[in-house]
DNA sequence: CCAATTATGACAGTAATACTATCGTATAAC
DNA sequence: GTTATACGATAGTATTACTGTCATAATTGG
């Protein structure tokens, strides 16, 4: 009996071990959210290999470091260890590399506001958890392994506004590659014509809450005289309630 | 009595001849306004040669035509047939170069906000006169001889975010290479001000106005899903009759 | 009006950038 | 076990973004 209990007690073990281990691998899939991004963008989808991974997570860290004008796949090649060569099989060019990130960055920020006002039925509401997730994207939970969504929104504040001020705008935009940021232009203008569906700039003021949170952060931070909101800890705080109070004040609704 | 009659008419013709003269000479320099940029912009002031001039007149209009990144200074040289040597004694590098036409672009429309609002009592009215030249900045009267305002205003909207959203932003901000825009945006909130002396946020609403101004004329024309504006004839005035409403309301001004 | 200064053009040169091409090997797929 | 493909290694090219030198033209000062 106590042969046999104690048998059993190791397959426990065992399946205890087993169950924990494929909470892990569980927990590893889900940590590497993967979106669907427009074909255009990449000759092979980074995502789904290590060495389109490491592109990724490095490309993201070095623009940060270096900015995006100093930035080359000769040197992000170098830090990842691999070669020039390999990372134009991914990416035809460096600006493609970033309208990738951006992308990625705008399905993630799109991701976030669809699961947070799922269960919410006031329209105001729906529009402040928006605002919030725009402005903080990544405090809440960290959504991918590789990719550091606080850098990544940084990145955006920066360099975001390069992904489309080129001259070859409007063939980029004929092929569907600014798609996720108007899906999630989209999300927010639909949201702000049920708080107000009489109010004739839905669009307009959303893509301006997502352009204007990202501008004030970059002016607070590097020409203060251009803002109202001052870099520190409560600046993410600050800009919440500023965007809130337009949008409240704009769609006639008392906060 | 004839004899001297037709002497003064003689006269009299060479007066007016003198005068007409002086009036085109006056309206020659009249149509050369300069403006004191910051001096760390350029190493000789493009404004006071012929050189300078003409590098000034033909990097907007190649700037418009090819877009900055693929704007240098070679094809500058080339199309003014000089050299590139000579462009970088004026400028440091194109980088500068395009700093120093936005600069020169706010200034313009600071001094077109300031005699038009001179006689003007309402600070609404006067709200209101300078969202008009913000967005119109070019229409009324040219200015300048060299500079078409109209082409250099569609730089600005293209390319003007490239001036600040660089790696050296904090030390060009620290040798004043963005006075001319925190000149034009105090102006415009101290006008905000005046209309609600309460208001919170007079210097992200005043930034906002110009920086939502040029990215919803970008979006009416490339991406017309992120704007509620539509390009065309009728643009400039929905844009100003939108950033009309979106002030009064944010500042409780009943329109 | 001449001397001195300054601005420009002509030409050369360099390191880095933004790619493209070829080839051998490792690895995964069928 | 062959075949496809992904990757690394290496080489090469046109262009970019400058810097340096020198002769000449234009302007300024005395």
């Amino acid at each position: 009996m106590t042969v046999i209990l104690s048998y059993n007690i190791v397959w426990l073990t065992k399946f205890i071990v087993f169950v924990t281990l494929m909470t892990f691998l569980l927990y590893y899939c889900i940590m590497e959210i993967r979106f669907d991004l427009c074909k255009s963008l990449c000759h092979r989808d980074p995502q789904e290999t290590e060495l389109g991974k490491k592109m990724i997570e490095n490309s993201i860290v070095l623009i940060d470091e270096i900015g995006f004008e100093a930035f080359t796949f000769k040197k992000l090649a170098q830090r990842i260890g691999s070669t020039e060569k390999s990372i134009y099989r991914y990416f035809e060019n460096k600006h493609l590399l970033l309208v990738f990130l951006t992308s990625w960055y705008w399905e993630w920020v799109r991701y976030l506001i669809e699961i947070n006002i799922k269960n919410i039925e006031s329209a105001p509401k729906k529009l402040k958890i928006a605002i919030a997730n725009l402005v903080e994207a990544t405090a809440e939970n960290p959504g991918n392994k590789y990719i550091n969504e606080n850098l990544l929104h940084r990145l955006v504040i920066q360099e975001g506004g390069k992904a489309y001020h080129i001259t070859a705008v409007d063939d980029e935009n004929k092929v569907g590659m600014y798609l996720s940021y108007k899906k999630l232009v989209k999300l927010v203008a639909d949201i702000i014509l049920e708080v107000n569906p009489k109010f004739k700039y839905s669009s307009s003021l959303s893509s301006n809450l997502f352009e204007m949170a990202n501008n004030q952060v970059f002016f607070a931070e590097h020409i203060p005289q251009l803002s109202s909101i001052a870099s520190g800890k409560k600046m993410n705080q600050d800009l919440i309630d500023m965007l809130w109070h337009f949008s409240g004040k704009i769609l006639n609704q008392e906060v």
